[in-house]
DNA sequence: ACTCAGAATGAACGATCATTCATTCCCATA
DNA sequence: TATGGGAATGAATGATCGTTCATTCTGAGT
């Protein structure tokens, strides 16, 4: 076995790669039995490596989380407000593509986002950590969702509804993928995203 | 303190005592975080006994997730076959408000229901579990949503799609309820899932 | 080439937890 | 009332894991 040599690396790069280890490794085994040994070797780092920099093994799980959910919400908004010169159409499409598209519905990130949810119930920190990026995430989708119910003029239409529906339908779809993955594949749960939007706004999508 | 005396009691009895200890220690603290001491203090019974009538603590968690998932699965089942007298507009109704009613909807039951989805990606035996009286739960749905296509003449409407992405809303409503209570009420998210069937089917709610 | 601040290491420690099993005690049966 | 089968108990055990910190090693600055 070539023996790793050992080297030094900015405090931001050692954090990144050890947060990496900790979504693969929640991944593979659970966030239930992740431990330190597995994450730092997973990494390919010593023990004590972990405690450096993030303290706790318990900083280390929120910090891993706030990534997860930063990189998916900040990936919506970004999508939703950077195309600004795209037309509604097209960035409601873009959307769909995204929400379903291979980065986000790779199983490791699913079985990393529902880890966390599953403990969010008994844990407040999670809860907050989660809550702060899907609220900005929701009002994002409800503006967006309220250009287009006047571009259109759906008559009845609710922003705030649609929006809670549909951010629910996608949640749902990840959780099949995760879990059932033999009773749904990715093109179905497109088309079922697909066709609640297009209920929804029969002349946008 | 009034010394508890010891009481024999049927095996059946003791264990589902233990299981609802467990839900409700689940719901408290997680899955994570769940031990041995804290399911049989809340149950009011001495260390030994979890061991003792589920041989080890992996057992007990794999009953308790079959026990919800019997009686949630079994709950949906019921309500659909049972009023085999009633119409199926009746039916669809009885479904809706079972699903988003307050037996499921409680918060200890949803906090289990999520914390072992969150434990499936990386525990094949839990997906198991799940996916055996989901998949019974989904072939039910498919078929009232069949009937109901037949009846109300629904021109390309495909009953399984319709059923996987109603699926999905729920759960999807039962973690937002979970996770951001605050954000959603309960009245809302009926209105949500009563919108998505109304859209597919309506002439019939 | 030399130096040293601090990054990285991993053996050791103490805390926690699942599991065991010798012992206690209940209660159906006779 | 007497009793045996077995349900219930909880102290003890051994294994696992998070955290610490004395020590080693690196590489930028001189």
């Amino acid at each position: 076995m070539p023996k790793k040599k050992r080297q030094i690396l900015p405090k931001e790069q050692r954090r990144q790669q050890l947060i990496e280890a900790t979504i693969r490794c929640i991944a593979r085994d659970g966030l239930g039995s992740i431990t330190v040994h597995m994450v730092t070797q997973e990494a390919g780092l010593s023990l004590g490596i972990a405690n450096l920099h993030f303290k706790t093994k318990d900083n280390l799980l929120k910090e891993t989380l706030r990534s997860v959910a930063e990189e998916y919400h900040g990936g919506q908004i970004a999508i939703m407000e950077g195309h600004r010169t795209a037309g509604l159409a097209d960035r409601l499409a873009s959307l769909l593509a995204f929400q379903l598209g291979r980065g986000v519905t790779q199983r490791q990130k699913m079985a990393v986002w529902f880890a966390y949810y599953g403990e969010a119930g008994a844990r407040p920190v999670y809860q907050k950590i989660v809550s702060a990026s899907d609220r900005m995430a929701a009002l994002t989708l409800e503006s967006l969702f309220t250009d287009i119910i006047e571009e259109g003029q759906y008559k009845d239409a609710n922003p705030a509804e649609i929006a809670m529906g549909y951010s629910a339908l996608i949640d749902g779809l990840h959780l099949a993928l995760l879990v059932t993955p033999r009773e749904i594949s990715k093109r179905q749960a497109k088309a079922i995203a697909r066709n609640f939007l297009h209920r929804a706004f029969p002349r946008h999508i």
